[in-house]
DNA sequence: GCGTGTGAAGGGTTTCACAGCA
DNA sequence: TGCTGTGAAACCCTTCACACGC
């Protein structure tokens, strides 16, 4: 079986989600065109992508939305649902536990941990908060495989620790820290501050 | 003078991020090992990329944290000041409304937009929420670059289009939605689904 | 020896150009 | 003609190997 590279995992979301779009809109076939101005890349790097996985398309035709959508989730999405947890119930995290975003059917936030009192045991949006000297034995109950990290600054690099610790298998790190991990533990950062700067780089120079 | 790709860009801010903290720590001096260990890049990578700019390390001693700051910024942050602006104060608008994060010297929210009334008028983190229709005014007058869209997935294009047209340089799109924007216009989509999902394929692959 | 700077090599990714098919 | 699929080329980026300076 073939190797499939990262941007191509990440490329194959955006077009899972596209995918979706059109089916709820009864769209029953796309182009690689069309799917590739939807998404912003080029129609031959959209083709490329999906002859990873098999030739599916019918010339003059396009690719069925829904054979390719399921194609797509069954090479790219291993599991059902994925359970997640969340360290931290801030403004950002709260934010998170909201999030209207998330495939429902895929996702699913199943425990959040927080130091402070006050916020242990309350419940939002039906996600019950925890205190962090649970998060052992919650996470195995509850068969968590990635964690949020939006804990302050200060404490990220303790509260990574301790994810690692309990078994989590990925972080996705708000916190602008660069966290010190095992290799065999991914993590993805997403530094607002960073994405406006580099954003704000970009629009300078196509000026 | 030489082009400097996206990639570079966005580590040298992360490379800026943690010379911050160094200088913070009265650091003076820095090796390219180091400073690659701190951002979970390789050394040669890391002075490649300086290399970019300038000659400023020293065998035996490292980079001036300092200088290299200096130097780093000068390339990369052409202006002093960065006026954002936000559409959408729900809870992941008012979440990065309050996030600490930010680098306040040089990344400032100047606005809120919404439309639901009982928002309109009302300040959170010092930041004025105003009603959609002002956006041209207030843009304009405060000399904002850069949006944030934070509103609900349906409007998200309808907003985009006003970003547009309002004259902002920039888009930080929070919405899981491709959005159809001219190409002088760069967008940075930050889907936190296709983020969850991508770090489970990553976790996946890494067992 | 330690650490920077850099040409060359290697690897990966995107684009090009075109074959094939309806 | 319109669209997919794909080898080849071009491009970009990272890593290697090593010269040089303290």
């Amino acid at each position: 079986m073939k190797k499939i590279s990262p941007r191509v995992i990440e490329r194959s979301l955006i077009y899972i989600r596209t995918l979706d779009q059109l089916l709820k809109e009864k769209q029953e076939f796309i182009s690689s065109k069309k799917l590739a101005a939807s998404t912003g890349l080029s129609d031959v790097n959209v083709r490329k992508d999906i002859s990873n996985f098999a030739r599916v398309g019918r010339p003059r035709i396009g690719y069925d939305v829904k054979k390719l959508k399921k194609l797509l989730e069954d090479f790219i999405l291993c599991s059902n649902v994925i359970n997640i947890v969340l360290f931290g119930v801030g403004n950002l995290g709260t934010a998170i536990l909201k999030y209207p975003g998330f495939r429902r059917e895929k996702l699913r936030i199943v425990a959040a941990f927080d130091k402070n009192r006050k916020k242990i045991d309350k419940t939002i949006n039906e996600v019950k908060v925890y205190p962090v000297s649970k998060a052992a034995e919650i996470v195995k109950k509850k068969h968590a495989a990635i964690g949020i990290l939006a804990v302050p600054a200060v404490y990220s690099q303790d509260v990574a620790d301790l994810m690692v610790k309990v078994g989590l298998k990925g972080i996705l790190n708000f916190s602008p820290v660069a966290l010190n991990v095992p290799g065999k533990v991914p993590v993805k950062n997403i530094d607002f501050s960073i994405e406006f700067l580099s954003l704000f780089c970009l629009a300078c120079r196509v000026k």
